[in-house]
DNA sequence: AAGTTAATGCACTTCCATTGCACTATAATT
DNA sequence: AATTATAGTGCAATGGAAGTGCATTAACTT
């Protein structure tokens, strides 16, 4: 048995061919990305399966969505030993305007945000758009 | 000369009927609108017509338009002195996933945000989504 | 192996953002 | 004031991405 359908089943998944060979191709990755992205890895499979699976991944916590920005959803699978749901786990992200990846810098946590009286933080989402390092050339 | 006409001609942008009207219905939000939101206010006017007196609005630093994550664009007014470019300015947005309103926060600043080497920030969005003061009911 | 439950693929819908083009109003020029 | 240029507005249509319903197929259970 895998590596990747052990992780999947610890995860509550049912460890199908299709989840395992998305799960691949996003662990290929090392930038978050679009359902179109995988979509066009995998031009035999429906578009509809694949974001479902991707959407099953993210309730399961084995992959986050992040929103760059862009009005497009991007998915990464977690680091190990992410816990998106606690506030102090989460990391920011980097758009690049120039090449349109988005990155997690998940070395950088978000600092803790004072809000007005009566307001109750859920979740916090921070994303740096710019230059990324292999379009500044430095 | 009202002084939305002033202000309208001082950022540049010529002061029609129109626009006159979508900036008071914008000055008149105490939250971040959607284009559809002023679409309601505006039943007569085309959605175009909105949509790119809006855009015209951000061009020209009228208006900054905000994603608080939902995939739809909001746009709110600057404040006075706003200056939506330079980076310390950038304020933080709460989008309350009760009443699905959005809000400025415009007295919290975003903290400086350390990057590594060869990224280049030009931008930084900062949304909390949670519950806000009207909702949360303290 | 039979039956149950979950996953997949296809077709379709919805929602918002955006564009092209014709028409109209505004401002500039004579 | 009439003419021309420039910019704004409205209508129609397109496109992209997210999401849903249902029939089919595959995966687990006993």
């Amino acid at each position: 048995m895998s590596d990747i359908t052990t992780t999947l089943k610890t995860k509550g998944i049912r460890p199908t061919a299709m989840r395992s060979l998305v799960y691949q191709e996003l662990a290929k990755q090392d930038t978050a990305v679009a359902l179109t992205d995988i979509e066009l890895a995998f031009t035999k499979a429906d578009r509809t399966t694949l974001y479902r699976t991707v959407k099953t991944f993210e309730e399961n916590g084995i992959v986050h969505q992040i929103d760059d920005g862009t009005g497009i959803s991007k998915y990464a699978l977690c680091e190990p030993g992410c816990n998106c749901e606690i506030e102090n786990d989460l990391h920011l992200h980097f758009h690049c305007s120039n090449c349109d990846k988005t990155v997690c810098l998940t070395e950088h946590k978000i600092p803790q945000i004072s809000l007005p009286d009566g307001y109750v933080a859920e979740d916090v989402n921070l994303v740096v758009k710019g230059i990324c390092s292999d379009c500044s050339g430095s």
